[in-house]
Order: structure tokens, then sequence, then C-alpha cells
DNA sequence: TGCAAAATTTAGATTAGTCTAAATTTTTTA
DNA sequence: TAAAAAATTTAGACTAATCTAAATTTTGCA
């Protein structure tokens, strides 16, 4: 198997690669708040093992057995955050750390046990897709609510801002995973939103809450 | 906190307490697999930290601090195992090396939640006694099969060996945690056994498996 | 398009944990 | 009770992962 540091240097390079073709290695040590060197080296070992594609200065991209870690780490990571939260009433911005350490349990038994355990959830606790064990979750088309028009409605689906000060703003406007929306107003001096939710609250978000809160239509 | 390594270390020096005042550097060695001048290494290390007392050549003994550390990785090893036998439906010989892995997450939040979850059980799977979040418990006065006369009875309460093989010829013939048994006979020649069990079933069981499966009266 | 700035890599150290082989201490036993 | 055997420690080396500082390559912009 690979060694913990592996673990995480393909769940960032999968995570980086999302937005970008090929990851730098700069944008890797910003990631696992790390000297470039280190990612340096240790790019050099994953491209030995074969799970990288690396060109020295180029910027690397997952081999697709890399890719398939990263992606069962990921999915480990989601369903022990789900457990946290469903089975043991965790808040949502309670987890991420917990879960950091739980997704290197290796198990794979384990996982799909605990899998079934909580019903095949599809999503976490912040609306992250949950992939199955082969691998495979679909991403779900959503857009930020900055996007929305005046009278446009829609499923808090997701969050683009992980951190807990963000999950706890959320939470004590109760815009969470699930609640309907409705635009009532944009603000057009500072791109602010006004919105209500299914229960006729009333909510005004700023333009980069806006920009980190996720709907499906 | 400490190192994965100096968990399995000071929960070592635990277990080789319980049957002995002073620890020797062979035996820890031994059950840890690793090599004695790797376990003197370590050693200065954790006297260093006063986790541990140690005098060259003397062994060692665990300092309150170390104790402490020990009994919690051993609450949260003997809590995941109920866990994965309990919730995840996994057989009382399959556990341990998970447990093993899942012992060093370092949340204590996290494990009273579970130990909540579960309804604070007070033995795991092969009856060891599961330590409160303050560390305390109470080791049952148990007594191998081995020491019973003809016509006892007692309570299959826990065994002394953990290994996959023993666990899984236990659970064939039945002799599980919980179950009642009887002495019918004690044959003198070998000292094997012969027991029932309280569904009237005649198991005839070895001198070594009597020693190894322990008894509450 | 050429040079300065930014990004990246290399070189050389460091730390944790481990190992083998040699040296030392303790224990056993003849 | 002294030598042999066993246990333990020390010395020196290795690997994984990291770091700082210096060297190299790429980028971007005047």
């Amino acid at each position: 198997m690979n060694t913990l540091a592996e673990e995480n240097y393909l769940k960032s390079i999968y995570h980086l690669s999302i937005s970008a073709d090929n990851v730098s290695t700069n944008q890797i040590a910003a990631a696992l708040n790390t000297k470039a060197s280190s990612v340096t080296d240790m790019l050099k070992k994953l491209a030995e093992k074969a799970l990288i594609n690396y060109t020295r200065y180029q910027g690397v991209n997952l081999t697709p057995s890399g890719e398939k870690i990263a992606i069962n780490i990921i999915r480990k990571h989601r369903l022990w955050e789900y457990f946290l939260v469903e089975k043991l009433n965790f808040k949502w911005d309670q987890v991420h750390d917990m879960a950091e350490e739980m997704e290197h349990i290796s198990s794979a038994e384990l996982i799909d046990r605990l899998d079934e355990f909580m019903g095949h959830p599809r999503h976490d606790p912040h609306g992250d897709p949950i992939p199955d064990s082969e691998g495979r979750f679909k991403t779900a088309e959503l857009k930020p609510v900055s996007a929305l028009m005046v009278n446009q409605c829609g499923i808090i689906s997701g969050v683009r801002d992980h951190t807990s000060p963000f999950l706890q703003y959320l939470e004590k406007q109760q815009l969470t995973i699930g609640k309907k929306i409705t635009i009532t107003d944009i603000i057009e001096y500072d791109h602010s939103v006004a919105l209500k939710t299914d229960t006729e609250k009333e909510v005004h978000i700023s333009r980069e809450v806006a920009n980190n809160l996720l709907i499906a239509l």
C-alpha cells in the first residue's frame, strides 16, 4: 500500500485537478502546507510508482491508477463524514479534521460495510457526492447563488468553502443542504443577494457568501 | 500528541505489564515484531517524555501518564472492535487488525460519542473490559476452563488467545462469549475436557483450548 | 526578445524510526 | 565463582519525509 503522505499528495492533486488540467508544484505545496522542494521530492516518488505523470517544471496530473487511489480516499473521507454527522450527531462544521484521519483506514471491506450500514448515502454532509465502491459518482451541475436572477429558486446543494466559520454562518442563517430558496432581490451596488427560504424567512447574504453557496435548480 | 510508534510501544508495555512488574526489552521487541536495538532507542525517547521508568538493562514500567495514554488506546481499540461486530456485522475473529488502525484516531470527543452511540458497552467482542472515558474499568475474576472440576458450570466470558484460528474454532464449537457451560468430564490422560452447553450440545476440547477459554463462575 | 521575477529543482541537512554488527552488562551454570 | 550464554545497549548506517539555501528553468512584460 501507500504511505499516509503519498495518499495526501494524491488526494490534493485530485482536488486541484478539478479546476486545471495540470497541477503545479506550488499549488500542491500550498494545499499541503509544505515547501515546494518537498513537493518535488514526493512527485518524483509518485511518478516512479506510476501514480502521476510528471515532467520537470511542467506540473503533474494523475494516472488512472493514481486517480483510483485518490477517489477511494475521498470516498472514505465522505462516508466517515456522513457517519459522524448522521450517527454520532456532529455538526457539519466539526467533522473535517476527524475524517482527515479516518480516510486513511485501509480496509475496503470495512468501508463497504460502513456504506451499507448507512444505506449507501449519495452525498456527504456538505453536499459533495460520495463515490461508490467502484469509484463511480456523478457531479451534479451546481450553480452559485450569485449566478441566479431575481425570482429564480433552487435547492441548496453544496458549498465551495468548507471552512468552519462559513459553515457555522450558514447554519445560523438556516441555509443548510436541502433547503429551498428563492431570490427576492439583487443589490446592484455590492452584488449582495436577498432571498427567502421555504419557511418564508428573509435572509440577506453578501456577494462572497452567494459565490460559495451552491444551488441545484 | 504522540506518534503512532510511541502509542504502539506504550500499548505493548501495558499489555506485557499485566503478567510482570517490569517488562524487558526483548519482550517488547517480540510483541512489536521489531529488534531489541530499536526498542532500546524508543525506550530512551519514552523515558525522556516521562511516559516510562527506564533504567539501562533493567526493563521498564509505565508512569501514570504513560499508563493513561495506553489505557486510552485500549479503550479506543475495544470500542471500535465492538462497533465493527455490533454495527457492521463483522465476526469476532475479523476485527483485530482494523481496530489496530482505528485505535490511533485521535479525537476524544469522537470516541466518547461512539461510546454513547453504542450504549456504553462494558466488554468488547472478546470479553475484554472497555475502560470508560476516565480510564476506569474492572477486570472480572476469570478462570480458565482447565481450572474447573467436573459438574462445575460457568459462563464463557473471555479468551486468552485472540488469534483468528482459535476464535474461529470456538465459533464453530459454539463456544462464544455469554454461553453457559458445564464440565461433564475431565480426561486424566491428556487433561482434555468434556463439557456441555446450555443447549445440551456436548463438546470435547483439548487441554490447550481449556487453558485459553475463560469463565466467570 | 531579452532580462527580471517567479516557479521549480537540486544539494545538502535533519528527524523519526528502523536495522545490523559489535560491545557491554547481566544471568546462568558447571 | 568464573566463564559461557543470554540480554541489552551502542555505534553506525539506511529510508521516508521534511527543510533551507542555492542553482536552474520558465514566464511575462518592458
